[in-house]
DNA sequence: ATTAAATTTTTGTTAAAAAAAGAGTTTGTA
DNA sequence: TACAAACTCTTTTTTTAACAAAAATTTAAT
């Protein structure tokens, strides 16, 4: 991937410029491969992930502002996303009993085995990915994301 | 950002995999700041680097298909993507003489002024994202996203 | 010259995301 | 208690994206 190729016409663009449109060009291109590897699984990116942090949770219920917390997308398509989750039985909804503006979300047992051989066919794809990098590179790579 | 703190429960994540992960926080956090910078302009991310990529073309007309090699959408969106900026008066279209399949795409005098003013601001907001980093930082964080 | 194939763009349909407004519940304070 | 403000979630509406298929034109082959 380069973006001087990409982006050949405007050559005086400025480092920070440049930057962040490669930043752009690199996550297209990463989410692209992640689509295609969840594919087969029928779940999105997002779905995903709110599977991915509620096992995190290690039994304790995630309510939506936390998993709202974690995650990119907006708190109202939350509350659809993991209805979609619901529908497929890989999580449970449950109302707070102190305090019943919250919902408690887990993830089912149905959804933990799922979500098993999703991870398999994620982490091959993540080795994939970052295949050109040295192990010294990628733990710097991680610090200059930590400066974002 | 940090995503040992995002992504908090899960100790035994692998460096390829938390990577990835680091990536997609990052890339969306930068997102949410271009979408707000391009908001007081009413136009989308997609539509703002359409525009950029016409400007680039330095009088010459692109047509769809070139448009779309240089994007990330897909074809068919293009298609509509620039209706909006027709009905915006910021691009034109116009048959191809020599072969009418094709259909060329023109920035206006209008629409190059409105980009003028969508640069300073995203201008501002690159650097905003790029704060932290040192200008080595950032050559080499270039080098890095070209492994991917 | 006709027909088949390839190229380029558009349309239609469906699903997902963003934005804004709304509903129910709790908390704090007078 | 009562009332306002804050919190948490849902609903509705509007945009945007993905996918499949079709339309229009050109190219190539027989």
């Amino acid at each position: 991937m380069n973006v001087e190729e990409i982006i050949k016409t405007d050559k005086k663009m400025e480092l920070p410029s440049k930057t962040v449109i490669h930043l752009m060009l690199v996550s297209n291109k990463v989410n692209e491969t992640i689509n295609a590897t969840l594919k087969p699984f029928d779940v999105s990116i997002q779905q995903f992930n709110v599977l991915r942090i509620l096992r995190g949770q290690c039994g304790k219920p995630a309510n939506l502002k936390t998993l709202n917390e974690r995650m990119v997308t907006k708190m109202s398509n939350t509350t659809r996303l993991v209805d979609k989750l619901i529908l497929k039985g890989y999580v449970k909804r449950k109302t707070c009993e102190t305090n019943r503006r919250k919902i408690e979300i887990y993830i089912t047992t149905k959804g933990e085995k799922a979500l098993s051989s999703m991870d398999i066919a994620m982490n091959k794809n993540d080795k994939h990915i970052v295949q050109n990098f040295s192990e010294e590179e990628l733990e710097y790579l991680n610090v200059l994301f930590n400066k974002f």
